[in-house]
DNA sequence: TGATCTATTGAACTACCGTTCAATAGAATG
DNA sequence: CATTCTATTGAACGGTAGTTCAATAGATCA
């Protein structure tokens, strides 16, 4: 006894919700096929029938929600900013506060960075969002290090972009471990902590990894 | 037919160790008695009467994983450093370096924040553990903020020491996600990035989430 | 309208999981 | 050595997962 027939896109945007409701409850592993069936108001074959398998239906999910998590929208406000240092600082923290801000999706996002690491095709696709996201920084970062060519002294666009994202995940993961976070004073505190004291500008021989001499970048056995 | 005996902490630590390299290679989500039992070479049977559960095996593997991964230990050379402000950031490199270049145990231990999210007693036991290594980050905080009042006007010292695992945690993210990951370079930049400009000193108002005045969360049943 | 197509259903099949437990053999005790 | 204790084994059970597929009903079209 078949019910009604749908477009097909919108058969999966509905299965596609409901993956995701499951997952923003259970986590990933929390999605079964006959879960979502039920969650969805379809039936298990159907699932099967428009995403192939399971493993289907999750990277498919996976797209769905990075489709509308990744993306870096830069408002008029901040683009009015003139300094550019400024205005990546204000791009900085406006991602900062959007990520602390939606944790549920954090938690899908993070899951999805945890199942990369034992699962290729899901790694790929996540490395290649976050490369992505990183190139979105790049314009920004070029224009600082040519507003302030000496502060910014031996840094390239693509390490001052790096960095940015880095604090941004740094951040993302903070939130999701503790929910109450000051992005402000975060930022602030990092700033005094990291900033080099005047008049000791370059000498600052800090015994680096002491015991880390060599720091050689980290090698895995997951190209 | 059973087999040869043993004191019951060898057999545990025998069964924990083959279920921490299970979850090296394939996540707590391929941690299954059977398998932890085959690995260890030794029956089902023998882990459920060691550990009760699966689940009491797994909260097990925390604890165990735990014990050996976020204690913070500050070597002799470290300590020989006579100005607070660089001790603390020699020893923020130092730990950066260790968990960078763990990249299994920060995998595994980062499966468990996961799996904290949704599990109650793991979050706590999670918390319980980052709060513990963030205290042990406070006397060196305190000695900064003494040394340096100017600089650290109105910070304290539990900030200064959040701020401090937080970067350390963005770090171990970034090593996760990224295992060609160079500390050096990562503290360097992020520095110069967050260095309050000198001249302007106060007067930085960025107006933060200025696009995001409404950023409505998704909805969940999680408390 | 009648024929054709296919999205949809739900039961059936296989596989693996966690757990239980009677049987057993190694160790300890007397 | 005989007895007792218990760590150990592996088979058995019940449950649930992914997947398959014959049957069916809604849509499409001549």
């Amino acid at each position: 006894m078949p019910g009604t027939k749908i477009a097909e896109a919108e058969r999966r945007e509905q299965i596609l919700t409901a993956a995701y409701d499951v997952a923003s409850e259970g986590g990933l592993a929390a999605i079964t096929i006959r879960g979502v069936a039920l969650r969805a108001d379809t039936s298990p074959g159907l699932v099967s029938f428009h995403f192939e398998s399971r493993v289907g239906l999750v990277v498919a999910l996976l797209d769905w929600v990075l489709l509308t998590t990744t993306a870096l929208v830069i408002g008029a406000e901040i683009k009015k900013i003139e300094n550019p240092l400024d205005r990546l600082l204000a791009v900085l923290r406006q991602e900062m506060s959007r990520l602390a801000r939606d944790p549920f999706r954090i938690r899908v996002v993070s899951e999805f960075w945890i199942a990369g690491i034992w699962d290729r095709p899901i790694r790929v696709r996540m490395q290649k969002e976050l490369e992505r996201y990183r190139r979105a920084f790049l314009p920004l970062a070029r224009a600082v290090l040519e507003a302030e060519p000496r502060r910014f002294e031996g840094v390239s666009p693509d390490a001052l972009a790096a960095v940015t994202v880095g604090f941004i995940k740094g951040c993302a993961v903070q939130s999701m471990v503790d929910p109450r976070l000051n992005v402000e004073e975060f930022v602030r505190v990092a700033g005094q902590l990291l900033a080099p004291s005047p008049g000791r500008r370059g000498q600052r021989t800090i015994p680096v990894g002491v015991a880390y001499g060599s720091l050689k970048l980290l090698s895995g056995p997951h190209g």
